[in-house]
Order: C-alpha cells, then sequence, then structure tokens
DNA sequence: GCCGTTTTCGGCCCGACTGTTTTCAGTCG
C-alpha cells in the first residue's frame, strides 16, 4: 500500500524536475515543459484521482504521454524513478544555492562543473577568498551579492513559517496531551504571540512529575535528536530540522511560567517594571510581595494582581500595551468569525485555480456573505493579465451569478491591477471604472531606489479609482527582503487619499506587517484582510491574515471586509462617486 | 517534453534588469 499521493506532491515533483533538468544543462525547454506541466495540475479544477482514473492525464495541457507516464508510476507506486535518479546525480545543497538571488540553474551548474561547489558553505569560502572571479560571469559585483544572499539564506535556515511551526506544535501537544501525563500543556513563545516566523517552539506542560512526560517528549516519532536533557527542560531537534522546547513546570507555577515563557523579552522586562513600581517582585515562579507569594491560578489573574485587563498574547510585544491595559483601552481585537467576505480573489481567468462558481459555492459554504474578484491586469502576461475582452466576459459571468443568487450571495468586480513602473495602474481610467474595487499592486522591478519606488506607489494611490493597496513591502517571508520604499510615506499617503492597506494573508506574505499596523491606524486608514487565493486550500489563509491584523491591534471596525455587502457596497460607491469618472 | 500541425519536426512567453559581455547570458517575475 503506497501513500497516497496528492496533487500538491506532484506539482513539486514537477517543479524539481524542471529545476534538476536545467541544472543538468538539457534542453532548456524540457524544463520548462515539467514547469508547464505543474502549473496545468496547480489549477486544476477537478480531483487528481479522478484524472488518472480515467486515462485522460495526458489530456490535459502540457501533459503528454511521458509525463502522464510518470506521474502515474508516482501514483501507482509512491516514487518516480526517473525524478529519484535525477536527484540522486545532483549534490543536495544545490537546491539551496538557489534561493541565493542572482544564481540560477546555469551559473550553479558552472560552479559545480569548474569549482566543484556543492554547498552554500563552499561557496561562501570561495567567494570570501576570491576564487569566483575567474568564472565568467563572475565579477566583484556579483561576489558581493552572493555573500549578501549567503548571509539572508542562513538567516532563513534557522526560521520556520508560522503555518509550518504551527503544526509541528500541535503535533507535538497532541502527542503530550493523548499520554494523559500531566494537567495542562500549552504552547508559549513567539508561536503563542503568533509571530509570522517561528525560530523554535516552545511548550509547557504542568506536573509533580516531571520525569515521564520528559521521557516521552524525548522519545516521541517526530524528535531527531535530543540536544539537552535537565529536571525541567528537554530541547530536542525535529525531523524538520526545527528545534523545539519542552518546559516542565509544577501546576501551582504554571501560570507564571507560561506568561513567562510566552513574553516577548520586552514585554516581560516592562511588566517586570510595573510590578516593581507596585511593591511587587515578577519572575516566572510567580508574584512575590515581600517574601508572600501573590497566588493567581491564570494569566488573567497574573494581570489582574498588577491592575491590568488582559492582555492577549498577540499583544505582547512591548507596543504600548501594558499603559492600554492599565488605561481600560485594550483594543476588541477582531476575530475570524467577524469577517463577512473576502477580497483578493483569483480566478481561472488569470491564474487562479477555480471558477467563479466553485469560489462562490466554497464561500457559502464557509458563511461568508460575498467574494471580491480580482484577477491580475494585462501587463502580468506570465500570470494570465486579463485584456478588455476577458474582463467583459467575467463581468457577463459576475452579474449572471448575482442574479441567480438573488441577494443571497454578492460577488464584486475588482481588478488586481499592476502599478506600473512609472506609478500608472495597468488600465485606463474608462476600463477602471468599471470595476467595483481596484486593488493596485507592484509585481515587477522591485529593485528602484526607494525614493523612486516611494513615489510609484504614491502615484498609485493617488488615482482616485486606487481603492486598495496589495501587499504593501512586497516581501516574501524567508526567501525575498521587502522591496526598499518608505512605508510610512505610504501609509500617509494611502490615509490622505482614503485607500484601503490590505493585509495580505498568504502565510509568507503577512504584508502588511503589524508592526506598521498601529501607525496607520492612528493616521486613519482601514485595512482589508485578503486571502490573495488562488486555490480552495487558499480560503484557510485568512487565519494568518487576522492572526497579523491582531498583532496590529485593529478590530472589526478598521476592516472593510468585516462590513456587511450593503455597506461594503456603499463603500465602493463613495468611492466611484469621489473619482467622479 | 509538449504542441500543432507545415502530419513529423520546429518552435516553445517575454520584457527588463544585472553584471559582464562590447553584443550577451542568466535571472526574475
Amino acid at each position: 500500500m503506497s501513500k497516497r499521493i496528492t496533487v500538491e506532491d506532484v506539482v513539486r515533483i514537477l517543479d524539481d524536475l524542471s529545476l534538476l533538468v536545467e541544472m543538468k544543462g538539457e534542453n532548456p525547454f524540457k524544463a520548462r515543459a515539467y514547469a508547464n506541466a505543474a502549473r496545468t495540475l496547480e489549477t486544476l479544477g477537478e480531483d487528481l484521482e479522478g484524472v488518472i482514473a480515467q486515462g485522460r492525464l495526458s489530456a490535459l495541457r502540457g501533459i503528454g504521454p511521458a509525463i502522464a507516464k510518470k506521474i502515474e508510476e508516482l501514483a501507482a507506486t509512491g516514487t518516480m524513478r526517473y525524478y529519484e535518479d535525477l536527484k540522486a546525480s545532483i549534490p543536495p545543497g544545490h537546491f539551496e544555492l538557489l534561493k541565493i538571488p542572482g544564481l540560477g540553474p546555469k551559473k550553479i551548474r558552472l560552479l559545480y562543473e569548474k569549482m566543484g561547489i556543492e554547498t552554500v558553505g563552499e561557496l561562501e569560502y570561495a567567494a570570501r577568498e576570491n576564487l569566483l572571479l575567474d568564472l565568467p560571469g563572475f565579477g566583484e559585483r556579483m561576489r558581493d551579492k552572493i555573500l549578501e544572499g549567503i548571509e539572508a539564506v542562513k538567516g532563513y535556515r534557522e526560521r520556520r513559517l508560522y503555518p509550518e511551526a504551527l503544526a509541528e506544535a500541535e503535533a507535538l501537544l497532541g502527542a503530550l496531551r493523548a499520554a494523559g501525563l500531566t494537567d495542562r500543556v500549552e504552547m508559549a513563545g513567539s508561536l503563542r504571540r503568533g509571530r509570522e516566523t517561528v525560530k523554535d517552539i516552545d511548550l509547557l506542560v504542568a506536573t509533580d512529575e516531571p520525569v515521564r512526560p520528559a521521557a516521552l517528549f524525548a522519545s516521541l516519532p517526530s524528535v531527531r535528536a535530543v540536544t539537552g536533557r535537565g529536571d525541567t527542560k528537554v530541547s530536542v531537534r525535529l525531523q524538520g530540522g526545527i528545534n523545539a522546547d519542552l518546559r516542565i513546570s509544577t501546576p501551582g507555577e504554571f501560570p507564571f511560567m507560561l506568561h513567562h515563557l510566552t513574553g516577548s523579552k520586552g514585554h516581560n522586562t516592562a511588566l517586570r517594571g510595573r510590578a516593581k513600581g507596585l511593591g511587587i517582585t515578577m519572575n516566572e515562579y510567580g508574584l512575590f510581595a515581600g517574601d508572600r507569594l501573590i497566588p493567581c491560578a491564570s494569566e488573567e489573574e497574573i494581570f489582574a494582581a498588577l491592575g491590568l485587563r488582559f492582555i492577549p498574547p498577540e499583544l505582547r510585544e512591548d507596543m504600548g500595551e501594558i499603559e492600554a491595559a492599565a488605561e481600560g483601552r485594550l483594543p476588541d481585537l477582531v476575530t475570524e468569525g467577524d469577517v463577512r467576505g473576502l477580497l483578493h480573489v483569483h480566478t481561472r481567468a488569470s491564474d487562479g485555480a477555480l471558477e467563479i462558481e466553485a469560489l462562490v459555492a466554497e464561500a457559502k459554504r464557509r458563511g461568508y456573505a460575498y467574494l471580491g474578484i480580482s484577477d491580475h491586469s494585462r501587463s502580468a502576461a506570465y500570470a494570465g493579465g486579463l485584456d478588455r475582452e476577458a474582463i467583459k466576459r467575467q463581468h457577463d459571468l459576475i452579474d449572471a451569478v448575482n442574479a441567480a443568487e438573488g441577494g443571497a450571495f454578492h460577488v464584486f468586480k475588482g481588478i488586481e491591477a499592476d502599478i506600473l513602473p512609472d506609478g500608472r495602474l495597468d488600465y485606463d481610467d474608462e476600463i477602471l471604472a468599471a470595476f467595483d474595487f481596484v486593488i493596485a499592486a507592484v509585481h515587477s522591478h522591485f529593485t528602484m531606489s526607494a525614493e523612486e519606488m516611494t513615489r510609484r506607489v504614491c502615484r498609485a494611490l493617488s488615482h482616485p479609482l486606487t481603492t486598495i493597496l496589495a501587499h504593501p513591502t512586497g516581501r516574501l517571508l524567508l526567501a525575498r527582503e521587502p522591496y526598499a520604499v518608505d512605508i510610512r510615506r505610504v501609509m500617509d499617503e494611502a490615509a490622505a487619499r482614503g485607500v484601503v492597506l490590505e493585509i495580505n494573508a498568504h502565510p509568507q506574505r503577512l504584508d502588511l506587517d503589524w508592526r506598521h499596523c498601529l501607525y496607520a491606524r492612528r493616521r486613519g486608514c482601514l485595512f482589508a484582510v485578503n486571502p490573495d487565493l488562488h486555490t480552495r486550500e487558499g480560503f484557510s489563509y485568512l487565519r494568518w491574515g487576522i492572526m497579523t491584523a491582531r498583532k496590529g491591534w485593529l478590530e472589526a471596525k478598521d476592516l472593510v471586509n468585516c462590513l456587511g455587502t450593503q455597506e461594503l457596497s456603499a463603500f465602493f460607491a463613495r468611492r466611484r462617486a469621489a473619482a467622479g469618472l
């Protein structure tokens, strides 16, 4: 019985094959063929197993007899011979080298053939020792760029995206809870605070008998190695490479330890300062008035003992939360349940996987009242940007869907319009005016100076038909730094123009960053937590966006997609009326 | 390796940028 192969597995392997073939120096069009096949499957609107069972694989665009045969082999046996062989013929470190900006399959192959470089470490050595300068295509600038890239890759290697770390942590928690050895088991650390990337997993258990939970934790199947072991703490490295710490506390000390391990460091320091002002000493074992322990059964009671409302973990970043809690002006943080609909949704008309009807069905199933469709604009050729005719077809379709829904559900007409290098939007005003809302987004020319980029984005914000600014910094967590831009000036401009700031909920974006939300909110900006979804799975991204909004102190009233259909419709209409176009 | 026919093999998306090449190759989105 082989492991069930998902379409995501196949897509990943086809993308790998594309890279491997290119690194081998084979026909580049063969590499592209694998990538094309991956894109087809990525946007497959039906069940892969069904397609295979019916022998229809090679009928799909971009999948011919050879690739179909390989996929069938994979589905039947769980492995693909060709892929395994190819992978074995290339140093495993070459995949990591691809993460260094400026290095692609060709240059990596050259480094390997001329210099025998297989890993990031070897490349760093060669770059520092000036050994690369003789290679064609490598000069001093390239050397500096490589060294910069290596620093970034090293930093990324230590961290994980939040959902990945959360899944690992939940599996550990589940195993500990299932064993029933402890009174309480909780996550702590940056994971509990909802940080966008996580360096290690912190877990905490309460028990009077620490030996057995410690032994259980150290022997879990997902543990690769035990890296530290004391009376109250076990440190391990998991199979996936991430580190996890289990702290063991007594039931009585649990709330204090939970608060302490949740952090942040800055929050704890500030809170200890407040305690000291009240004549109270605070550490991970308790609150003490002199020698006397102030008993607290929960975090709520700890905060109360310090004269504070409960501070949700997301806010514990030393951003003024203690003052706010003291003055009773903590925000009433938005929850997933406050969200009424999703904007920024892609369809098959550009690079999405689902048709509008399927998107509507899924949105209704999840209890939403509306969707805002926003495919890519024409300049995004690589993503299948819409031309005038495609827009017309889509609008006719949306009108038909809305008519059929009879008001029970609403689809808004939107577009994700590229912000061109000079700051203009990707269509003329006549076309833009046909949409209910316009999402402006930078998708190209990332390497401008901060001055130029800021001017570019601000010009787009000043367009009267711009409704939302998408992923304001363009970052990809653990993969690409934000482009150079004066984000404060961008937020000022958005506030002045009434443009909504997107909190892109894709776990690799989470952009606008929560650190900027407070500033923007004070300037009077509104926000939209947008899934930027291309697949059915994308519906679940909303969770990460809401987490980010909560870290940014946002309430339901700050988010336009917490408005009801009529109110949002009126909001869009006001924007368009003000544009006078 | 796929596609579409020019039914048997030639073309495959592309524009911009970067660094190094003085006419272009590789990378990126």
